[in-house]
DNA sequence: ACATATTACTTTGTCTGTCAATGTAATTTA
DNA sequence: TAAATTACATTGACAGACAAAGTAATATGT
């Protein structure tokens, strides 16, 4: 893990990122973790406090819901799973991440951009 | 301005914005101010409160460097001037964002990107 | 068999950057 | 001459990220 990327650069988009890994399938809070840092080509980690913290904050605001494995053996796995208002919401962040890193590349580059402006969704 | 902008979309960027600008000439408080808003399209204001504040870190950490304008009346601007470090954070600061912002790319995006990765600099 | 590592989840407390609110004072414009 | 703009500054609050520490189960190594 090189880790060159600072926290800072990433603030804010914590929830989309799990978000996005959550809308191809239910998942669990140590599996989220350990597919983060795979999907960045372990460049990323998330940290777990970070998570689940994270996990709290969409719960409460209803973008994810959450339900207990059937492990049989003691409470293990919690899983996640994203709703209809999650997925939207998800669709909105992705946006605005393109829209801002846009912004951003003007900000940061010298002079006018010339322009690789093509939000995709 | 639309300011669709999160403030935690920017955040860790105040810094390489502000070098950005000082690194086309000189200027003072007030004056990037409106700069970074032009940049920007319009669509993002970096907070005064926020400038000033990256001012002090920024010159405590050696990046920029400040004196007074010779405006004869009252003490009036208070100007900055990038520093050799300075240039050299800023590159650095760069080169992050475009690492970071290739990662975010992945993170956010669902599977396994094209390759859109020329750090260019 | 026993220690260690790994899986899995959780809480508490701290730090940092951003910004709202507020203030001062000079100059410019209506 | 009142109001707006220019220009700089401080204070206090908030939110997100995370280090640290902990609990408890299962798997692995020797």
């Amino acid at each position: 893990m090189a880790s060159n990327i600072s926290t800072d650069l990433i603030r804010g988009h914590t929830d989309t990122i799990i978000l996005n890994v959550l809308q191809q399938g239910d998942s669990y809070g140590y599996q989220i973790y350990k597919t983060i840092i795979a999907l960045s080509g372990n460049q990323y980690e998330l940290k777990e406090a970070t998570l689940y913290t994270a996990f709290r904050r969409l719960e409460k605001e209803g973008y994810i819901a959450s339900y207990w494995g059937d492990e049989t053996q003691g409470g293990r796995r919690k899983y996640y799973r994203i709703t209809e208002t999650g997925v939207e919401r998800y669709r909105k962040n992705k946006q605005d991440w393109h829209f801002a890193k846009n912004v951003l590349n003007q900000l940061i580059e010298g002079g006018i951009q010339n322009e690789e402006n093509k939000p995709g969704s």
